[in-house]
DNA sequence: TTGTGTCTGTGACTATGTCACGTTTGCGTG
DNA sequence: CACGCAAACGTGACATAGTCACAGACACAA
């Protein structure tokens, strides 16, 4: 039976057969329903996690209970958060929740720290993830700490547009893409209303003038 | 010959014989005085950075000229940025400074590879800085986002106070701190010296009621 | 149709950031 | 020594963002 999983992906595919026996033979596949939240402050992962299809949302809540959203996981990534707790023995401080229904592959600790050991591929997919992710957390600092709020909201509905402009997304969710409070997102987007850059309904948000919104997420 | 610094390290001294050689042969000791830029955006790192003695301050500058510490790597510790780029290939966006003069050693990219390859304790030396790094980039959108700037003003004044309860630092500097601007630094510093907590100088802060600015820092 | 919970709107207020200056201080040099 | 200079600091006016306490509007189920 071959794990056809594995082919998904060009750095997986690419591995020298015996590494790839090795994920074959340890992996389990797991399948999690939209809104699952697959680890919490506090909990301690004991198992490598591959997303292979769906986006997995990770977001930091605050003690006053602001939320913002960090980065996502999408197929072909690793959840790093997961990883680090396998690697420093530390716990969590972040939330992960799938977004949409999620299949991903769990390899226990062991086989991970064996494919870490016998693998270069492997070890280069775990490295350039964990780049990649401090990566997304400078761009997220760097966003909160010196951006305008408008050029941040500007982006973040470019980012979440489906192919007809349209956004589904209440000004809460708004809110905790941004690390703000839904009052402040409620304004910004009445302001972009008004300039007739997009249209408000409940729930929903349609950009009009997305050549507009790009303008302003792009502006110095 | 023996290479005296490995033995600095409980992490490093505790590897098997083999690979102390390896890295005592491969890695070349560098010392970089206080001031001097480790690196910068757009620079690729070519070696692995072990930090001996000295304190490199890791900030990231905005195009408008603002600037945040993200973190700082002291004795012991590795230079994540650079090994995220040996290992992706990417590009640094953030940059180093020396903040005293600085004693490291570096190991050449194969060399790097090498050792990640053989040693498992190399491995979990490498990995948790990297967990360490992750955790302190959420510690600081964490802050950026949700805390008060009094807060984190007080935290970081006592972070950075000498024995004697004095901060050189100008408004500036702190200013760099927080990722925030100096007239907001010298306001902030004027209320806390008007309720008797420190008292300023040209670049230099003594703080007088300590345990009144850790209430303020520990505060919900 | 009438609750009920979620989503959204609003005004008043506080906190933080920006801008354009002016003032003070320490220090080296003529 | 006096002068000039650059760095550090102060300030008021204004813009932007976050908080709080509500009030309304909507969607859906009973």
């Amino acid at each position: 039976m071959t794990e056809t999983w594995i082919e998904q992906f060009p750095d997986l595919a690419a591995l020298p057969v015996e590494d790839r026996r090795l994920l074959s033979a340890r992996a389990v596949e797991i399948s999690l329903p939209a809104g699952t939240t697959i680890f919490a402050p506090g909990i301690k992962a004991e198992s490598f996690i591959l997303v292979l299809d769906g986006t997995v949302r990770v977001q930091q809540v605050s003690p006053s209970g602001r939320e913002i959203v960090l980065y996502r996981v999408t197929g072909g990534e690793t959840c790093i958060m997961t990883t680090a707790c396998l690697l420093s023995g530390d716990a969590i401080s972040a939330e992960g929740i799938a977004e949409t229904d999620v299949s991903a592959v769990a390899l226990p600790k062991a086989a991970f720290e064996e494919a870490i050991a016998r693998s270069p591929g492997f070890r280069r997919l775990v490295f350039a993830d964990y780049s990649n992710r401090i990566s997304d957390l400078m761009h997220v600092v760097e966003e909160v700490a010196f951006e305008r709020l408008d050029k941040r909201l500007a982006q973040r509905l470019l980012d979440l547009a489906g192919p007809d402009g349209a956004v589904s997304a209440t000004h809460q969710d708004l809110a905790t893409e941004l690390g703000t409070a839904r009052e402040v997102v409620g304004r910004q987007l009445k302001e972009l209303e008004r300039r007739g850059w997009l249209d408000r309904a409940r729930g929903r948000i349609a950009l009009k003038e997305p050549q507009r919104l790009r303008a302003l997420a792009e502006a110095d």
